[in-house]
DNA sequence: AATCGACCCTGCTCGC
DNA sequence: TGCGAGCAGGGTCGAT
């Protein structure tokens, strides 16, 4: 669910609202949300209760916050339906809106996983479909020499960090005998990228998401990339990219970039550059989307 | 080593 | 009204 964007949006919620504070009291709520954590429910509970909270970082779509504890993070991803919400502890996130999200009557709220009590309010870890995950890592240090948790020295660097080198990048791209769009997902080359801006960069860039990355010229894979970092830019200069409330700031917010896809979940409607109709085609137990007349399929020539 | 499909989940919508 | 199929923004794993 949530891309770089989205996760940048909750890194910055939990900034603002988490970091600075100690953590009081752990309950794991379902036992798959730990599966990350090397030693189990009771041992995630035990590592984290009486730390304070000391930084919020993210790579890509991977997420961790800093502890006074030298050398351990909280790490978490969100999946595709993985939220952080914050609330008052006896007057959990979602009890203002009902019909939205609903209170199980355990008052807590519905698909929540975790929950970690800090001083003045609680921090809710909420996942419908248990993708998502959070586990206390070892902060170690990556190529770059920055510290990240182990889990996350195979996630390439992203482009809003200041080593990402976009150039690099393209060239380990047309490096690979596969489609270009598989290589825009795989966070060891990239990281950040998701079904959606993927398929907007692509658009943007006129390639069709099924080239092969070695077939293509080194400048168009870079006219990708760099559509797929201006994509998303502009989706977090909007709040990120929400269609439903699965996608959410700490707070409850959503963003507003939805209004701005071009050819994302707009399959039979026209293409906002030349008023093809937008085709859906299976991907990987996904969808790609894209113009045929903007995005001209490989030919028996290439 | 690289590539690709299957799989992990819940819930919603759609067509019959 | 009920029910199965298909779909959803994620990563990981094993077989080739």
């Amino acid at each position: 669910m949530p891309e770089l964007p989205e996760v940048e949006v909750v890194r910055r919620g939990l900034a603002a609202h988490v970091v600075g504070r100690r953590i009081s009291q752990v309950e794991v709520l379902h036992p798959r949300v730990v599966r990350r954590h090397d030693r189990g429910s009771a041992d995630f509970v035990g590592a984290l209760t009486g730390l304070r909270l000391t930084g919020a970082a993210r790579r890509g779509k991977f997420l961790w916050l800093g502890t006074d504890r030298e050398g351990v993070a909280l790490a978490a991803h969100l999946g595709m339906s993985g939220q952080f919400r914050v609330g008052p502890p006896q007057d959990p996130p979602g009890a203002s809106r009902p019909g939205v999200h609903e209170r199980a009557a355990t008052s807590r709220p519905r698909h929540a996983r975790a929950r970690f009590g800090l001083p003045d309010e609680d921090l809710w870890f909420i996942d419908q479909r248990t993708f998502g995950w959070a586990a206390v890592r070892p902060l170690v240090l990556d190529p770059h020499d920055v510290a990240v948790p182990d889990l996350v020295l195979s996630v390439a660097p992203d482009p809003t960090e200041a080593h990402f080198d976009l150039g690099h990048v393209a060239e380990q791209m047309r490096r690979r005998r596969t489609e270009i769009k598989r290589l825009l997902l795989d966070q060891c080359l990239v990281s950040g990228i998701g079904n959606i801006y993927a398929d907007e960069a692509l658009w943007h860039a006129g390639v069709h998401p099924q080239r092969r990355a070695d077939l293509l010229a080194t400048r168009s894979v870079e006219d990708v990339l760099e559509a797929a970092v201006a994509v998303m830019a502009a989706s977090l200069a909007a709040g990120g990219t929400s269609f439903d409330d699965l996608y959410v700031h700490v707070n409850g917010s959503s963003g507003y970039y939805a209004r701005d896809l071009n050819v994302y979940g707009r399959e039979g409607l026209p293409c906002p550059r030349c008023s093809a109709d937008i085709v859906r085609q299976r991907f990987t137990n996904r969808s790609s989307h894209f113009c045929p007349a903007c995005q001209p399929a490989p030919g028996a020539t290439d």
